[in-house]
DNA sequence: CTGAAAGCGCTTACAG
DNA sequence: CTGAAAGCGCTTACAG
């Protein structure tokens, strides 16, 4: 493993001259530059990062806590890492895994990584409403940027990048009047859930501008399963015979509606049109396919990564960025 | 932030005596190793993570590509990953995610990696049949370790860690059998890959050793969809009205049979018993719940970590653990 | 535009 | 058991 000197010695210019050439090629003189560059190639030379980030203090990972939730599945996650790992790099950066206990508990293992300087901030996703996590990093200096909002009544503790589920909502519900869907309900969470509150809340103010009935069509599952979403399909369909959509929270609670509907003797997309959210890799792979409102995960992680490596410092509570999903329309609300 | 240099000073040693007592607290007194270890709570002292690396030229960081295969969904990816990162940490090291093109073309990166040190070695998983990424590594002198075997003819150009396939078969029919089961089917893929074939294998010989016949019972799915695991379990059918069972190469798959059984009124777990394999989310999540063979996926990571960071240097190729899946029971296979 | 030198914060033979 | 010193491989004022 060759050196910055051992390059130096072979170009005959000083181990600064080189590191310019790395990390400043504009100070040297053109032929001096090439010489260098040429000894870099020939000795195969890779500057050792340690030693860089010892200098600099900077060691250019970012910190990412892998969730570990059994009952509530990401089933984006793949896409999630993938495009947050792809924004870091563009930058020159890298993710670094960790797992830590839910809650404040886990908040010294955040502390730890970051004191030790195996990690310059995190990106912290799988927001609670009420996570304590960004206001306890923002206690301790420590630089973060929230996927997702934590949803409280006060201002937020700190930057975030969120996707609008009211108008995705929105979106879904103007989607299925579109195609001459009159009653249109919606399958929702708990709540205690900031998120589940947002998509709800875009369903009824759709509804209502489009003079569309709400009253009694909004309904509360107990958790993100197929069951619940059947149950409270079936729940909905013996008060109304009638209705014809189905906004869900969840391509979970959506799937659950689709198993009801076909239970029934019903058909997506033809009787009955249903729409779910995040675009998950199961909406594609049933039959019919689920529409489905896709969050547009490379601008989040794009957004997420700049605004916590701007080199203006670490960014402060008054960044927020509310990105818009995207409807991905298949069989079960329009079919084709 | 506190140094070493400032921790001396303050506990009035010399800074390889608080280092040792950080690296190999034996060698002190046990009151120079208290008064020390006052001095460190106190300054709230962490050592820096990259000055050691630089010294020791050890990174603890393990990497990981995050795979990007938009048509293979990895649904059980988030339980690898946290068992990964897990297994990781309770050898005080980390997972160091990035992003890299598949197959050859990826592995500048790998070598940029380690070459800069950013990671001491890779964990490879989504091995594919005849993955060339083994070879190139082993040539590079790079250490890594496989979850998964390549599959060659000749021998693995590398040390491994799988999951028995053909075992989960056996089991998986076995299973059928006691239930009663006399014709059990099995869905897998093309022929191509190695995977495919063990797991293929495991269910004609368990099916030979209990009598049962094979003929025209296996059928291959052009890729791994709901849509595809139907259309096989239809064509079974068709040919074959008393089939009884249906051994499913992946949860996938199943959810194929299962769907194309509800679809012909045909109750899954009475009139024809399924399993899946990986036992992914869907599984618990579908009513009747899927039977499914379980990857052990912290005894996975374990060994990977634990082959990968051998403390006598280096893995070689001869390597290999060939771990046991777990047959979970629900009610697809035996009604509840 | 280029070079000699200090220093980032550790670890580790080596000597006492 | 403890300490003084060298050195890991970089970057960066500073001087020429």
């Amino acid at each position: 493993m060759a050196t910055l000197k051992q390059v130096a010695a072979h170009a005959e210019v000083s181990v600064q001259t080189v590191s310019n050439a790395l990390n400043a090629p504009h100070r040297l003189r053109p032929d001096t530059l090439e010489r260098v560059n040429r000894s870099i190639e020939l000795l195969n030379y890779r500057p050792n990062r340690n030693a860089r980030s010892l200098r600099t203090s900077a060691v250019e990972l970012i910190g990412y806590c892998v969730p570990n939730w059994p009952n509530q599945t990401h089933l984006v996650m793949d896409q999630f890492l993938h495009a947050l790992c792809a924004a870091a790099e563009r930058t020159g950066r890298h993710i670094l895994l960790f797992t830590a206990p839910p809650g404040v508990d886990g908040m010294p293992v955040y502390d730890d990584l970051h004191a030790r300087r195996l990690v310059d901030g995190f990106v912290l996703s799988q927001t609670e409403t009420h996570d304590p996590r960004h206001g306890w990093l923002k206690e301790q200096k420590i630089p973060f940027i929230s996927f997702g909002r934590v949803w409280k009544e006060t201002t937020q503790p700190g930057p975030w990048v969120d996707v609008d589920g009211a108008a995705g909502s929105a979106m879904a519900v103007r989607h299925l009047h579109e195609a001459g869907r009159r009653r249109i309900a919606f399958l929702s969470w708990s709540k205690s859930s900031g998120l589940a509150e947002d998509r709800l809340g875009g369903w009824r103010k759709a509804c209502k501008e489009l003079g569309l009935p709400t009253s009694g069509l909004a309904v509360r599952c107990r958790e993100d399963s197929i069951t619940e979403g059947a149950r409270a399909t079936a729940e909905l369909l013996d008060a109304d015979p009638f209705l014809d959509g189905i906004v869900a929270l969840s391509d979970i609670l959506a799937l659950g509606a689709l198993r009801e509907l076909g239970r029934r003797g019903l058909t997506p997309g033809v009787d009955v049109g249903v729409t779910g959210f995040d675009d998950s890799p199961l909406a594609d792979v049933v039959s019919p396919g689920l529409t489905s409102l896709r969050q547009p995960m490379d601008d989040i992680a794009a957004e997420l990564i700049s605004i916590l490596t701007d080199p203006d410092g670490p960014p402060d509570a008054s960044t927020e960025r509310l990105l818009h999903p995207e409807l991905v329309i298949r069989g079960s609300s329009a079919p084709g």
